[in-house]
DNA sequence: TGTACATCAGTGAACGCGCGTTCACTGATGTAC
DNA sequence: TGTACATCAGTGAACGCGCGTTCACTGATGTAC
């Protein structure tokens, strides 16, 4: 409620699109998606609302930036699991496979709000290859998985004939744990009990797929 | 647009709560949980917007008891499931088990808005067994679920040493393909391949608990 | 180098919206005598 | 059977809220001459 004093030496902002894109990341990730208000995202960078609608058509053009960004930083989290266990005891493949599962699950438990918006907006299978969702290795989320799906075939983990559509198998599984740790009853269960889980819901999906 | 004649014959409304709930389900059936408003409930049955609060502390209290509604619709969808599939090949427990998901995932095709409305109240773990939440046989969609698991292992289909929590993994993977398909990327599905992912889920949970 | 001007990113004020919720009330019903 | 009265489920009017969005505008910047 204080009085905020715009930040900025030049009239123009220089790049106020996305530092209202920042701010509404800020706000996600606080509240979830249905933080990410128009006004207040103005109200932080320091200029007027209306000023927002020259940069987006709507707050749910906004919304569907932000989304965007989520995405990116849940592939990010993707990767920095496939390095931790690049070392991998099991096959490569295999330990590339379960880190897809187990660094979204950890993203999901890190940045609730980041994950809630990552999925407000209801995606259709266009953004799958979205560039603006992907992470260092241009890949997006669903990107990360599919390559690792293939993988798995390649080295011989997963018969060729069980590879079709295998994606939306692992994802949903995953993704399922996910909502019930972040949205869920499973809403209270410490960190290890969480990993856990997700260790044994990976294993189950790639031993069951 | 139209005035709406209350078509009540009495001046006291005889159940009100029930008629509020119902027409909160209806709300919620078309639009989703954010659809259950409060005064449009009271539009519907013919009442001033403060007549609610005779029966209802909130809003939040009549989307709650619409959640409960939902939750139990979901344990007849299972229930129902269970029953088309009684004449089952290959174990009569293993049956009932897929059916549960299979069901489940049935309900969230066929009823998307009450199923957003059934897990739009975050549950806490003691929701597992609320009477509210349950269907004919008396028993919960979580309930229900647990009991097909016991029958899992009494049959020998699943090893005791992996029945513990073993409610989540199922649920969680299950939960989040109905998700997929109901909110997410697999929205457009015809309702055949949607029913073939589904039993593919519920037979991979199957063989990787 | 200086000036005129078009551009367009920002301002400030205002709007309608529909909601949830509160207030003081009214009048039908059931019960006690 | 009749009457008085307490109860409490409903009414009607009003509120504040904060939002998204639109309007006519202003004034810094870059460019053409």
């Amino acid at each position: 409620v204080t009085a905020r004093v715009p930040d900025r030496d030049t009239y123009r902002h220089g790049d106020l699109r996305r530092a209202l894109v920042d701010a509404g990341i800020d706000l996600a990730r606080t509240g979830g998606p249905t933080a990410v208000v128009l006004r207040e995202a103005t109200r932080r960078v320091g200029v007027s609302p209306n000023a927002a609608y020259r940069h987006f058509v709507d707050r749910a053009a906004l919304l569907g930036a932000v989304c965007d960004a989520a995405q990116a930083a849940l592939a990010r989290a993707i990767e920095d699991e496939q390095e931790r266990v690049r070392t991998s005891r099991g096959g490569a493949a295999r330990g590339r496979f379960l880190a897809v599962g187990t660094g979204y699950i950890r993203f999901a438990r890190t940045e609730p709000g980041l994950f809630r918006a990552a999925f407000s907006v209801p995606a259709n299978l266009d953004g799958r290859s979205a560039p603006a969702r992907a992470g260092r290795r241009g890949l997006t989320p669903f990107q990360l998985l599919s390559a690792a799906l293939d993988d798995l075939v390649q080295a011989g983990d997963l018969p060729a004939a069980r590879r079709r559509d295998a994606e939306f198998l692992a994802w949903g599984a995953v993704h399922g744990l996910a909502t019930l740790l972040v949205d869920g009853p499973l809403r209270g269960l410490g960190a290890d009990d969480a990993s856990r889980l997700a260790d044994r819901m990976t294993v189950m999906v790639a031993d069951g797929l």
